[in-house]
DNA sequence: TTGAAAGCGTTACCAC
DNA sequence: GTGGTAACGCTTTCAA
């Protein structure tokens, strides 16, 4: 690795002590301002760096905060991070981050690496494997080694950290109920997330606000047909759907069964904007407000970080029913 | 900042040198295998990790390769991140990302901290800004300190580096082509991304393949109008739209006006293949294939990265039309 | 087979 | 006002 000019180079260049200037381009008052004017003139000259790696291990602060995050093609992470860049942008933080692509091995990596000297503090969302496998070891190292950590969406709810979570479950429950004001008999849930924590919940949401309840699960690629083959046997009039790709499969199927949106079946899905807003019909969404999300997330850890307080917040953010054209 | 346990405390803890567990625990022919037992217990014991920030330093590698991407909100660098990371995810190589939001500062800013010892080497899509600007001297930089930098789809022409392009020009050229061949006259081009060095790429085959150019251009917020009072005054059998926002663009306004599709209008976009899939009609698309750039991407700085090569690759990713009921 | 010491680039304490 | 030295945690050369 080269690196920049450092220090040393230039205290034989100038024929001054390597802690001359250091303290002169820290702007120390120790030093005149004549030399400080010859250091800072022949560091830009030279367009002296100091190392990263150099101050921070010594410092033993980083400046720089780590985002572990399950996926980034899923809109609602995107969002999640843009709105924790906004709030770091305006701090003297920096942000690196890692997608664990739902794997739980990736993401030990990942809290590992980042907690070796890498980063001050952690943001993550808890990838798929890991709920599954109800494993937070790697996290308690992370909180050994004096990292805070902030869970947000995908938490676990017994772990000793922060959280900013959505009220996933009275989400739904609401949004079930809306349907029913409005006459709707047979409600079915479509769910390609029913490994996640935010799914169980929403999912109990359904469950708790119906009579009868109907569970359809798949992955994005099986739930297509698991929908269409119930569907076409049984009378539905309303849809509750989990995710973008269970959104999207309950409009298509709908549609390809030329049943009526809303009059026959209305549905209320989970999708970006963008994309909900563009669909025929457009579609009714509950929005998750992923930019709040994580500008709640930043600020929290910033917090943390700055007065080092140890008390645990657990905040909610709203969820809101986004009325479009499918109900 | 606290880190896990330390040599020096190790070698406390059992009596023995610094450099003898440094040895043990890097697996060294120069240790006997029942220190090595005893040392490889002792820091398991207290779950030793090396401190990555020291290892750098005294290494000068990091193993780390920096991304800088301009969004993540976009579809096309969410993919190419994705295969990035499929690549690096099988070296020994750890990814740290840096999204600039088309800032030119802050593109400047993750540059120089990723050159600054962060990194080994520099993945980067330049930022609006950047290419408006014509500013190039932060790569300089990079360049200077050793890092070498692949730029992919938003390069600069005559920078000194690797690249990963696709064939715009030409692929926008031959789009138009075929809707000519299949006897559209009035072929009309939309997009919001006039500043970007592929938004000009792309506008150039186009203007190079019609005998008479209409480029409507605009923001994301006013695409729209300007392609509505154009549509609704002038004849328009065929649309090339440059980037997803004009694309939905094309197709909303089109529909509003009631024109069918693509028997009066034909339309030919970019949009993630998730989002074209499920537009009414569905969208015909060129596609990128980011996730194929990502990869090679990845791949071209690896190799540079282990051999040292000085030659600089310029690779062209195909882009391929994607028919759907647009065109 | 083991250990002392130098050095990676900084910062900070303490002399002068 | 300036400079020497130690220290952050590690690896590596050289001696023992």
């Amino acid at each position: 690795m080269s690196t920049s000019i450092t220090l040393k180079e230039l205290s034989k260049l100038l024929g001054v002590s390597i802690s001359t200037i250091s303290k002169a381009l820290n702007d120390s008052h120790e030093i005149s301002e004549s030399t400080k004017q010859r250091i800072r003139e022949m560091a830009e000259l030279h367009n002296y760096q100091p190392n990263k790696l150099a101050v921070s291990l010594k410092s033993g602060k980083t400046r720089t905060i780590g985002v572990i995050i399950p996926s980034i093609q899923n809109y609602f992470f995107a969002q999640v991070l843009f709105g924790i860049e906004k709030v770091i942008a305006d701090s003297d933080y920096n942000i690196i981050v890692s997608i664990t692509h739902e794997s739980l091995e990736k993401e030990t990596k990942a809290v590992t690496t980042f907690s070796n000297g890498l980063v001050d503090g952690i943001i993550v969302a808890l990838a798929e494997e890991t709920q599954l496998a109800r494993e937070s070891s790697h996290f308690d190292t992370a909180l050994n080694l004096k990292k805070p950590v902030v869970m947000f969406d995908r938490v676990f709810k017994d772990f000793p950290c922060d959280k900013v979570q959505v009220n996933d479950y009275q989400v739904v429950f609401d949004a079930v109920q809306q349907l029913q004001a409005r006459g709707r008999k047979h409600i079915i849930l479509v769910s390609t997330i029913q490994n996640l924590s935010v799914g169980k919940s929403r999912a109990k949401g359904y469950a708790d606000a119906v009579s009868k309840e109907v569970q359809l699960e798949g992955t994005p690629e099986t739930i297509d047909k698991v929908l269409g083959d119930y569907m076409s046997k049984h009378s539905v009039d309303g849809i509750i759907a989990l995710d973008e790709d269970a959104s999207l499969t309950a409009l298509s199927v709908t549609k390809k069964l030329k049943k009526s949106i809303p009059e026959e079946v209305a549905i209320i899905g989970y999708a970006s904007e963008k994309m909900a807003m563009n669909l025929s019909p457009t579609l009714t969404t509950l929005n998750q407000h992923g930019g709040i999300i994580g500008e709640k997330t930043a600020k929290i850890l910033l917090e943390k970080l700055k007065i080092g307080a140890k008390t645990l917040t657990n905040e909610a953010v709203e969820t809101t029913l986004v009325s479009r054209e499918t109900f």
